[in-house]
RNA sequence: GCUCCGGUAGCUCAGCUGGAUAGAGCAACGGAUUUCUAAUCCGUAGGUCACAGGUUCGAGCCCUGUCCGGAGUACCA
């Protein structure tokens, strides 16, 4: 209906000589103002100089719509037009979605396009925590809602084993194999105190029993980056979480990209050396001051891999990128985007989607977090509190740019309150209908069914419910927030509640209608079983 | 100091690129079950949309300023 409404009007104003691009249309917050309304005519008000009313009139006047679609429409003050779809449509619809089934909500707006999103890209140093969680649990969201707009997605996790952090995460193994050895080494400045290093240490001190001090930080490091991705790895997989390109920056020194950049860089005359480091004059590109990009011990800082990186992406020829951070990386992008900007490449085709931070609340206080872990603060502990389901829905049920308080003991409840079990539970209840249908020989028999019995109050409610889904996909898609889908399917959910308590969908005495709204209730468990799994959320049979 | 995010009901938050009488969950209070799962539904109450100006037919949303909270402002990532 918003298709052919919008290609009916823009034909409209096409034919009045009239703007077509500043044609909306939005579904009326109240069921009496119709299904879609356009503020059209108040929109060009201004431009034609004339009253909104007079306009709408105009536009409006022997405008002939089909029928099938449209049942009537409204002008109403001060000028909004409202449209009302026909019982006919509505049916339409619901087969449309039985028909659609495991498709139902797909688009096709990155059809032919491919996207890749880099979430996660923490470096091996310790396991995820529950900050990392958030970024975890919001680019595979995000991956999904892009893959069901069409696009061909790759879910990239890009880190870094060179470099400072790494040699002290080898150090820092070192101490704690000496230790367990009886040699007390201190921890280096700066070094990782986490408990998990102690783990580490002792599966090392088991495999290879006969290193010592003099060794080289190689083997330590190595040892630990591998046995600390292991764990990363299998947290990811325990959220339901697979990427499809692990890219090591250390490859970006060995083909020569970080150089090329450099090179690039200083052809253009924005690098210059002071105090034997090298600068990035990004004071000459609207950034505030110049960014070293190799420090004067000789290694890059992290923004010179980044922008060769980022070079690579453009090279790699997406349609879309999008690169989540957490806020205390929100300085970095700028750099890169600039640096891509003097290179001649590509760049408004990246989207950087920046998340607030976590608290977790436990008896309405604040979980301190700290690096030496007293508190849990790691992403599998929590899964391990409250499941991978409730971890999924819970960090993205708030907006990306909100803080986000995680309150651990509504999570944990598993009887009641808590929004996941709601969702589960009508999805769940629909199964019970279906099985109770069974048992007294009714089954859903969506070919025969005669929807146009289905015409009660909260039962077109409810139809008009499972038909925003393919909006709300796209409204994710277009605005890269993925917290309206679990919005929406809670109000999904609530309209089905609120249909079953006032009809009773088996009934013996009315085979037919039972019939349709076995049919509707298909429709609608297709379209939440659908909205769970693009939000990686289980959907049970029975509860 | 500067940059970014936030400030909406007692609490946690929505509010779809400016639209119709600002919404939901939780908490509080009151109701609904001989009936397909009450893990449900209905009702009541709760608001100076931080504050002050401005833009226009219309502002929670846009602009300016102020206040409060958070993040950043490294030769850490």
């Amino acid at each position: 209906m918003f298709e052919y409404l919008t290609t009916q009007l823009t034909a409209r104003l096409e034919q009045l000589g009239w703007p077509t691009d500043r044609l909306q249309l939005s579904r009326p917050k109240k069921a009496e103002n119709g299904d879609w309304a356009s503020n059209i005519a108040m929109a060009l008000a201004r431009d034609l100089k004339r009253s909104p009313m007079q306009i709408a009139e105009e536009l409006m006047d022997g405008f002939t719509l089909d029928s099938g679609i449209v049942e009537k429409f409204e002008i109403l003050n001060p000028g909004f037009i409202n449209f009302f779809q026909s019982a006919d449509y509505l049916t339409a619809q619901v087969r449309h979605i039985l028909k659609e089934k495991d498709e139902y909500g797909k688009g096709a707006f990155g059809k032919g396009k491919t996207a890749q999103v880099e979430f996660v890209s923490a470096n091996p140093t310790g396991p995820l925590t529950v900050g990392h969680g958030r970024q975890t649990v919001l680019g595979d969201t995000l991956a999904n809602i892009l893959s069901w707009s069409g696009y061909d997605v790759t879910r990239e996790y890009y880190f870094n084993n060179a470099g400072r952090q790494m040699r002290l995460l080898g150090e820092s193994l070192k101490a704690r194999y000496m230790e367990l050895k009886g040699e007390s080494i201190t921890l280096p400045d700066g070094g990782y105190e986490g408990m998990y290093l102690l783990d580490v240490a002792n599966s090392l001190l088991s495999e290879k029993p006969d290193l010592t001090a003099d060794d080289e930080i190689d083997i330590f490091k190595t040892y630990a980056e591998e046995s600390i991705f292991a764990i990363i790895k299998s947290s990811l997989e325990r959220i339901g979480v697979v990427h499809d390109v692990f890219y090591n920056e250390r490859s970006l020194y060995e083909t020569g990209k970080i150089d090329e950049v450099l090179d690039i860089l200083r052809e253009k005359g924005l690098l210059y050396d002071k105090d034997g480091a090298t600068w990035f004059k990004t004071s000459e590109l609207g950034i505030e001051q110049d960014r070293v990009l190799v420090k004067s011990s000789g290694e890059p800082t992290y923004r010179l891999p980044d922008i060769a990186y980022h070079r690579e992406k453009v090279a790699r020829g997406f349609d879309l990128v999008v690169d989540i951070f957490g806020a205390d990386h929100i300085d970095a992008y700028p750099d890169v985007l600039s640096a891509l900007k003097v290179m001649d490449l590509k760049h408004e085709h990246i989207e950087v989607v920046i998340h607030q931070f976590v608290t977790l609340l436990r008896s309405g206080e604040v979980v301190k977090m700290s690096t030496r872990k007293a508190n849990f603060v790691t992403l599998d502990e929590l899964i391990d509190e409250v499941g991978a389901d409730v971890v999924r829905y819970f960090y993205i049920m708030r907006s990306a740019s909100s803080h986000l308080n995680f309150d651990l003991d509504l999570a944990k409840r598993q009887t009641d309150e808590n929004p996941v079990f709601y969702l589960q539970y009508a999805h769940a209840r629909i199964s019970s209908i279906f099985r109770r249908g069974l048992e007294r020989g009714l089954a859903s028999d969506t070919e025969n069914a005669d929807l146009s019995l289905l015409d009660e109050e909260f039962t077109v409610a409810l139809i008009n419910k499972t038909l925003e889904f393919p909006e709300v996909i796209d409204h994710c898609r277009r605005a890269l927030e993925v917290h309206h889908l679990p919005s929406y399917l809670f109000e999904l959910a609530t309209a089905l509640h609120k249909f079953y308590t006032e009809y009773k969908v088996i009934d013996l005495d009315a085979p037919e209608l039972s019939k349709a709204r076995l049919a509707l209730l298909e429709a609608v468990q297709i379209t939440l079983r659908n909205g769970l799994r693009i939000l990686g959320i289980s959907a049970p049979e029975q509860m």
